[in-house]
Parts: structure tokens; sequence; C-alpha cells
DNA sequence: GTATCTGCAAAACATTTGCAATTCT
DNA sequence: AGAATTGCAAATGTTTTGCAGATAC
């Protein structure tokens, strides 16, 4: 589904018109082997040891230019926190409102039709759903 | 659907536990009146000439308050941009990238039972889609 | 050598917090 | 009077912008 290797994710970038810099190479690395959804500040964390001079200004530049060339999506499930995701087909996303977690979910709006919609041009779909998970629930029935 | 008189606002605030000041009454009467999905700012803005001494931080923890004793929802359709719908019944948004415009549609997406969530309890559902309203095809057409 | 990319510092916004003044009962 | 609410000013947090230096082709 991703590119397996750093020529992989080299080649992916070129053919979306992305100039493949290191910076930008490990961010997408980052992001496709670690499918947590990550924030901003989650992927600078993470990358500042290895890539010392980082700067946080590079990561927002460099996800925008993702979002822009479709390479990535934006996640929206709380306020004042923006989520970033490789996979850039239509699923959902649940988040469990106890560990924060976030989950992806295999649904596809695109396939059910609106009638409400009817006239208009859809281009994206976005479901997402909020709740307690599994885990969770496992560890309250323990108390 | 909505309560139709000021009388029924306060009513229907008290049943939820929310003390019915001025500004609360306002603000609720200005959600159901204007089915647009507001941001606080656009709240503020309409409301600060009547009630002139009123302050974006009262209109913050309003809507707090609102979104606490479930009597409105929060809308996330973009980036830093929180809005805000006193519907709060399952159903979804379309938003307009030419305009800007939100649209409501009738989708519940808790009618859809998705495998991958099975073990988990969902209790918040929200499907959003983004695209070209018929409006905005229409004046593109007659360029 | 010219374009692009990076990263610092500052600016721009959105939201929250602390607290004093006001309102309501 | 006592409790809750309002609203100002300051603080916090996130994202963008301007620009100078570094990098790539």
């Amino acid at each position: 589904m991703f590119p397996q290797t750093i020529d992989g994710i080299k080649d992916h970038l070129k053919t979306k018109g992305i100039k493949p810099s290191l910076q930008r190479v490990k961010i997408y690395e980052y992001l496709i082997t670690h499918r947590s959804h990550p924030t901003i500040d989650e992927i600078y964390n993470a990358l500042a040891d290895e890539l010392m001079t980082l700067s946080k200004t590079t990561v927002y530049n460099t996800l925008n230019l993702f979002v822009e060339k479709k390479v990535a999506i934006v996640i929206l499930l709380e306020e004042n926190e923006t989520r970033y995701d490789a996979d850039v087909s239509n699923h959902g996303h649940f988040q469990c409102i106890e560990c924060n977690k976030v989950l992806d979910f295999n649904y596809d709006l695109a396939q059910h039709p609106i009638k409400d919609l009817e006239g208009h041009m859809v281009t994206e779909y976005h479901a997402y759903m909020k709740g307690v998970c599994n885990d969770c629930i496992k560890s309250k029935k323990e108390c």
C-alpha cells in the first residue's frame, strides 16, 4: 500500500510533484510507519533528535505541501488539533475519548448516495466517530 | 423542531441545566435562527450591536457550556475554525470549497454498522463532505 | 548561478485563564 | 449577602509570514 523503501518514497513524492528533500522524505516515512495520525508536534518531536536542525516551520510547510499535493490528508477530530494521515483513500476514524487513540475503519461515504446533495459536486468524504475503545472498556470493568 | 419563542428558549435551556441569562438566550436564539453553522466570531459580530457590552469571552463560555450540556454541537470542517450547530441530531454537513457555505444533509451514520468497530462503544457520529455547491457550479458555467 | 528549501524570529489568530465588577435571587 | 455570570486584560497555544542563509541542480 505504501512505498517500502527510501527510494520508493522518493519516487512516490516525485510522481506527485514534490522534490524529495531529506526533511520531506523523513516526514513522509514517519507518516507511513506511524499510523497513529500524528499531530505536527508529535512529528516534530519524533524527528528532532535525528534531524538536529529541523524546525517546526518546516514540518508545517511540508505537511501543507503534502496535503496540497494529495499525498496526505488532514484529520479533524478535536478543536485545535490537526492530525495527518498518509492514507488518502476514503476511510473513517474512531477516536477513544478515554485514551485519545485514533483507529481507522473501513467505510467509504462515497458509496452512499445522499439525496440532499443531488446537484452538488462532492469531492471529499469524511466520516468519524467517537466513543470508548474496547481496551478502555476492559480497564473500566476491572475497577 | 426548535423552540419558537423566547419563553420556549428559556424553558429549553432550563431543562438542560442552563440558567437562561440574557446573553445565553440571545446566543441560542441566534443559533436556531441562523442555521449557517456560525463561528464564534460571526456570533459575536452579529450580537455585539444589540448587546453593547458583550465580550468574546462570554460567547466562548456560552458555547462551551452549550456543548457540555448538549444543546449544541461542534462542527469541524476546516483547521482553525470551530463552528457550532444547535441541531444536535445525527446529520451530515457539506461545505462548498468555493463560497464556503455549509449545508446540512440527512444522514445518520449510526444506522450503518461498521465491522471494524465491533467491540468498541460509539457515542458520537460525524459525517461531512466537501465539494462545489450547485450555485457555484452555475456561476462557473456562466463564465 | 538561479531556483528552491530550510529555519529562525516575529506576527497573526484563536482560545483560555485570572480576576474584579456586575447581576440575580 | 451569596452564588453565578459577565467581561476585560493577560496568558497560552497554534499556525503563518518575512526574510536571510543554506542547499540543490
